[in-house]
DNA sequence: AAATATATTTAGACACCTCTAAATATATTT
DNA sequence: AAATATATTTAGAGGTGTCTAAATATATTT
């Protein structure tokens, strides 16, 4: 199939081409894959051969719809391999990235399947995101991040948009976590700083995490 | 740590110095790795510049107590997936290898050390394999190979040999499978083909078949 | 519109791992 | 011991994926 270089940037231009629906940039590309413009050129050119992307000379690439499969069914399995780790193997929400990123290149339909029905067929990962069907759908969930609700409202937490260890090892020592309770006390206008209270508890945050918190309105 | 291919290359060089003592040839090593003798050469010199192998010229190369603990590991891993593979998701003992080359190759410590945990530290893995410990203790097993075991004696199968696909469907279709009583009732002497019994009914099997099944005489 | 800044591509190199063909060393026959 | 066969290494090359430095294209300022 794909080599395991091929993949990584194909789920990169994927997580990249998300929000605009126009081509991903070489340095765009290039600081997601934590490599340098000339190296994203020259691989550009590798999947764009193979018709994985299409690509035009300083415009960017966009997935092909045999590369956005691709992209996927990666994804898919990436997810999947995290909640095997959190659900079965003891590893908090923080530690599991890392070795997904090594999991999801594994090739075997049986093992994902398998896995799959194992886990009882997961809707979610352990950090709220989608985990893509076989035939590639992912579900829209609806889902507002925290900084942008009102005051005054009660919300619960669907997801995290960062997911690095250190701003997951910060939501765990304040008691965030995916379906817990947030009620909005306050919003501090000239910072965007926000009173919030979970179980009971006030916690004052800052945009920088606010931002980073999926939520979904609670009635 | 090591590349892939360098962990590949170990993990020929264990299997094959098993019996002998004595350096592994770069012949047996390319037919091993599928490979052409040349590029064996070119990589042994690469793990010899990393203390993982002794090599002469000419002489074959040696396992490094550096390699062959790197090497036990990786076998660690290929037998604890593979008790996964069939234990939790519902593969059979000839689908597995091929999934475990991979899985064998992810690295993390706590994946490996939950795993074992997760399934409750098992001993062997599905062809009858010792699984090392963390510390890369190999439990010797006491075990013969049926065409060595005279008529009228009982045994029990405990391993097998070959583990390729064919063999292990052969064995399933024949009602062969660990932990089963295998009762000699012949041994033909030019040929050396056995019948024996399994579940009170009775085989005839080649000396290929049983030269490739590991039994343990039954007191 | 020209000048400047930024983004992208190209050129040339290198590490890793593989190959074929040729050279050399070791083992086996005669 | 010489001849032959086999095993192993060396030489030279190619693919993948990366890098730095230089060239070129596009975007932003003035
Ligand atoms: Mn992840
Ligand atoms: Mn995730
Ligand atoms: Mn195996
Ligand atoms: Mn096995």
């Amino acid at each position: 199939m794909y080599s395991l270089s091929e993949e990584n940037y194909l789920k990169a231009i994927f997580h990249l081409q998300k929000q605009p629906n126009q081509g991903v940039s070489t340095n765009a590309l290039a600081e997601q894959m934590e490599t340098k413009a000339s190296s994203v050129t020259d691989m550009i050119k590798r999947l764009s051969e193979k018709d994985l992307v299409s690509y035009k000379k300083y415009k960017g690439v966009k997935l092909s719809s045999k590369g956005r499969n691709a992209a996927v069914q990666i994804i898919r399995k990436h997810r999947l391999w995290e909640v095997f780790l959190v659900d079965q193997l003891n590893f908090s929400w923080d530690e599991v990235h890392e070795v997904a990123e090594q999991l999801e290149h594994i090739k075997s339909k049986k093992l994902i399947r398998e896995l799959d029905k194992f886990l009882d067929y997961p809707k979610m990962d352990p950090h709220g995101d989608p985990i893509p069907d076989e035939d590639g759908n992912i579900a829209v969930a609806e889902k507002l991040l925290l900084n942008e609700i009102n005051p005054g409202k009660t919300t619960v937490c669907v997801g995290v948009k960062d997911t690095s260890t250190h701003f997951l090892k910060y939501l765990d020592k304040n008691n965030i976590a995916l379906g817990k309770i947030i009620h909005i006390k306050e919003k501090e206008a000239f910072d965007e700083s926000m009173l919030i209270s979970i179980d009971h508890k006030e916690l004052r945050i800052s945009k920088m995490v606010s931002s980073n918190i999926y939520v979904k309105t609670k009635n």
